[in-house]
DNA sequence: CGCCGTGATGTCAGTTGATGACATCACCGT
DNA sequence: ACGGTGATGTCATCAACTGACATCACGGCG
């Protein structure tokens, strides 16, 4: 028998949403979760720099799908139709884990402290998508702006989809949402919303 | 003579941005900042909620001047230019105070926590610019995407900006940013990067 | 004129998040 | 069997924040 119980920081993940969701984010103690996953509040600070980042998985599935569908996309698609491509894919791997996404939500949207990680992780997002489309022969502005588009795409449409769950896949969510925004920024006289 | 010296808020935000900028966010105390200002820590806490926010302003010029231009723009405009015009606008009131904005991003530059914030902030003036959106009758979703769509544009010209000083007012940088927005989105057959 | 409420600040104590230093000890390969 | 290793525990410490209570100039009001 090995000495300790295994997956310890997997331990730590589920105890910490257990609790973030039974009392909340800011009512429950970094020694509490420990002590629930069988471990110490020091052990806690070796696997999570802090006590929110135990919500945003390390290995993370979706950043990985959506770098792999970036990278592998054909080369001459136009970045929005790479940037559809990937968040599509991406869509995917969320839709699998739906009801765990959705508990996740749910905590994150009670806290401010959480939103604001969360922001960050995806600005983290938009800037590993920058550097690919750079890598794929953008220019930098023209990539960081696509980028900064198909995250905030993403932002609109996962908000929809985590409130009307049963209607609509996340992907269709993804492709309404890309095109109001190709309506929104279409040039005066064509389709969109904009009068002459 | 008044019991206090004035403007205790004030001596507190230039407390902190000199002690930010010389020994670093993290190697700073609120006690320092405080000492600095004459005051006690405690009262750093009266005026800001934590050590971040001591950054951010609550009297925010940019979200004003953000907020009554798209408020005031002729409603027949397309969200687009609403956004351009409000955005343009805003530009001005950041030119005015030039420097103290680059001494504030140098600082927020070398801090995640800092960085979080501050996304966190661009949200808000997100979600604000939304609001408006909506009531000037525009769909949920499309107010959402419009706001969150010059939100990014303004990020990316802001950080051409703030990197290029000379040569380009911030106003230029976001009309090429919005017109780099427009071919990104543009359907196959139009201008823009695309091939075909 | 003097009393009184008020508001901005000070003082103090306490909780919790986060980190460094050092100890432990099953496990694994030699 | 033996020593190195890695995941964990223990302890101490600091700094971010918060609640409770004290202070006292100032300004109004009787």
């Amino acid at each position: 028998m090995s000495r300790w119980k295994p997956d310890a920081r997997g331990r730590l993940e589920k105890a910490a949403l257990e609790l973030y969701n039974h009392q909340g984010f800011d009512a429950t103690t970094v020694a509490e979760i420990a002590t629930r996953a069988g471990l110490t509040e020091r052990t806690f600070y070796r696997h999570f720099t802090d006590k929110r980042e135990v919500l945003f998985p390390a290995a993370n599935p979706l950043a990985d799908a959506l770098a792999n569908a970036t990278a592998t996309a054909p080369v001459p698609l136009p970045p929005l139709e790479v940037i559809t491509h990937a968040l599509t894919e991406a869509a995917h791997v969320l839709e699998e884990r739906a009801d765990l996404a959705r508990q996740r939500q749910a905590v994150i949207a009670a806290n401010p402290e959480l939103q604001e990680r969360e922001l960050a992780k995806l600005a983290a997002l938009a800037s590993m998508l920058a550097r690919t489309l750079r890598e794929r022969g953008l220019e930098t502005t023209t990539a960081a702006l696509a980028a900064e588009i198909g995250i905030a795409t993403f932002k609109v449409a996962f908000e929809r989809w985590i409130n009307d769950p049963a209607r609509h896949t996340l992907a269709q969510r993804i492709r309404e949402t890309l095109d109001t925004a190709r309506h929104l920024t279409a040039p005066y006289g064509r389709g969109g919303d904009g009068p002459r």
